[in-house]
DNA sequence: CTGAAAGCGCTTACAG
DNA sequence: CTGAAAGCGCTTACAG
């Protein structure tokens, strides 16, 4: 099997003298365009088949002005699997919409990053932007004094704050830190710590303030300071619950800022010999997979990363639509700023039952 | 801030008239010529300057012949984890040789597919294609009678059987599954089971015959009996042990072919009150980060995906400028078909001792 | 050092 | 239904 077109690219050009049409003949072929006899139609089909002729998408974006490709722009280093995730569900999205990814990463957020980042996508005549990198400070603070409608592109950001004139798709991250705390004091607790992530990311600040708002709620405000930063890594986890409890020794338990800090908690419960939840209850955010089989199994809260990046994705294709004046089609019909919510999945870490919630 | 640029695109000819020169100059002046006047290149540079003149990259793509664009196709849907480690060696590789990748998902690995995704490669005129799907039975065998020289740009495909005129860059999965067991046979263990990943999979039979090497090595053929397949995935954990143990009731040890399914194995056998590793000696593969934190903590094998992503876009960069006839970077000159190995990181979960690992 | 011309491979109006 | 012309925004030889 050989795929043809090795040597020198085949052209509309000669497709058309092969076949003794147009070069506009043979483009509306290939374009399915109603108006061509059956009978060309097929010479045309055949002579395509015959030269192996593929069309040449680039030169087709340069004539059309849009290059069917969006432009993902994301940080890696750490999160990757939220990352990861959030790509299947883009990847998907945009392959049944027609477009392709192109996938971009930052490695940090000065301005002068993010204008080099602008401009390589602009450079590549994106049709649009998700913007996926963390909200870390103020670093999305450039999309608050900047005027969007002047990008050529429309730009969807992913979790990060709501703000006018700027499309976003995150979830509910105040809401979630006040109902896994809600669930906490539910079960009697009443000395919570929380081991937050990088306290610089919006994400956290959030959930930080959902779990404080809860604990008001309580009659608890003074438990707000049993706070601890972790870096949503595995290994934060056991330092975090070893400062938590000098902080407050009667802790009785931990909402954590992500299932594998948790681990490191669950872990580090087992070597101090504190029994879970008897004498400590855990609860993490994310629920991945692996949490319904940790030992304890662990009470988490779901959160649907790849029906976030689809949503974006779908908004996104709805702002491309406008922009050109064309209609968009029906799954992209998503509203303003979608919020999304995250689940609580009780599990054994949290409750003291013998019977498995799995 | 405002991005110019917004309304109409501001292009080489605006820029060569304004600075009254003509287009060609610009071009110069763009892609760093030396034969332009300092005078005539700092007016020019101004005039870009105040124009907000961004390139097109399509339409020097379209002259150029080249796209500075590599095509990864993965899927996505099992091990997304792997692929978005993968993604993130690649990224960064890509990122530093002045590449960007476009992201393709196959959803089977049918002939047609195939096809069909390579056709879309071609036509997006991508300068190589890292193929990143699980080599599934013999999914991959178009590689074999393929013509890969007749494809208009290079291929290299990530942990893929090696075949003569094809890249690839891989694991040495037989390699692996042998050091496991022969771990498992120095501590002592005479009756091995495997959980192996899915059975049409090219890395799982592999691993399977390194496994049977090490028990034949050991005068232990029969126990290859002992093989049960799972799906990577945690929840196969669980059943897979319970098969193993009424395949093989004296059972004394499990190589896991992944992590997470070892997750699944330590939360069975914690149900069913057998001593980790005192009962069954347990390990994985992929040294998770969570891995260390496990209870007990987990026996596994590294594997750098990061890595072989990266030495496989190396590689790819390589070919394409071979095919240029262009000398290619210091950086690339890696060899035909490279082979990573696995790493062995001994833990709690098959060691007797009572000092952590960790 | 600088410029006019042709070309990359399509598509978009406009005629016929 | 079909075609000739111009254009998308660059770059590549080739002259001067």
């Amino acid at each position: 099997m050989t795929i043809p077109g090795g040597d020198k690219r085949v052209t509309l050009a000669d497709v058309a003298k092969l076949a003794g049409v147009s070069k506009q003949t043979v483009s509306r072929v290939v374009n399915g365009s109603a108006h061509v006899t059956e009978d060309t139609r097929e010479r045309v089909l055949h002579c395509i088949e015959t030269l192996g002729f593929r069309p040449s998408a680039l030169a087709r974006q340069l004539s059309t002005g849009r290059s069917q490709t969006i432009g993902v722009v994301s940080n890696g280093g750490q999160g990757y699997l939220v990352t990861g995730v959030a790509y299947l569900g883009m990847v998907r999205q945009a392959d049944r919409m027609g477009y392709a990814l192109l996938i971009k990463e930052m490695v940090d957020f000065s301005a002068g990053s993010v204008r080099a980042m602008l401009d390589f996508l602009i450079e590549r005549q994106v049709d649009g932007v998700i913007w996926a990198g963390p909200e870390i400070g103020d670093s999305h603070a450039w999309l608050d004094d900047f005027d969007l409608a002047s990008l050529p592109m429309p730009l969807v950001a992913i979790n990060a704050k709501a703000r006018p004139g700027v499309d976003t798709v995150s979830f509910d991250n105040f809401e979630a830190g006040r109902l896994a705390t809600r669930h906490l004091l539910s079960l009697g607790r009443r000395n919570i710590g929380h081991i937050s992530g990088p306290a610089n990311r919006w994400v956290t600040q959030q959930r930080v303030e959902g779990w404080r708002a809860a604990l008001a709620e309580a009659g608890l405000p003074e438990a707000g300071r049993n706070l601890v930063e972790g870096d949503w890594d595995v290994t934060s986890g056991g330092p975090g619950l070893r400062r938590l409890r000098e902080i407050c020794p009667q802790l009785d338990a931990v909402f954590v800022g992500s299932d594998r800090m948790a681990i490191g908690v669950l872990a580090e419960a087992h070597r101090l010999g504190l029994r879970v939840p008897e004498d400590i209850a855990v609860m993490g955010v994310d629920n991945q997979p692996e949490s319904a089989f940790l030992i304890p199994p662990l009470t988490s809260m779901t959160q649907d990363t790849p029906r976030m990046a689809e949503v974006a994705l779908r908004l996104l294709v709805r702002r491309i639509c406008e922009r050109r004046g064309e209609p968009y089609p029906e799954a992209c019909a998503i509203p303003e700023s979608p919020v999304l919510y995250h689940d609580l999945v009780v599990r054994a870490s949290t409750l003291c039952s013998k019977s498995p919630t799995r």
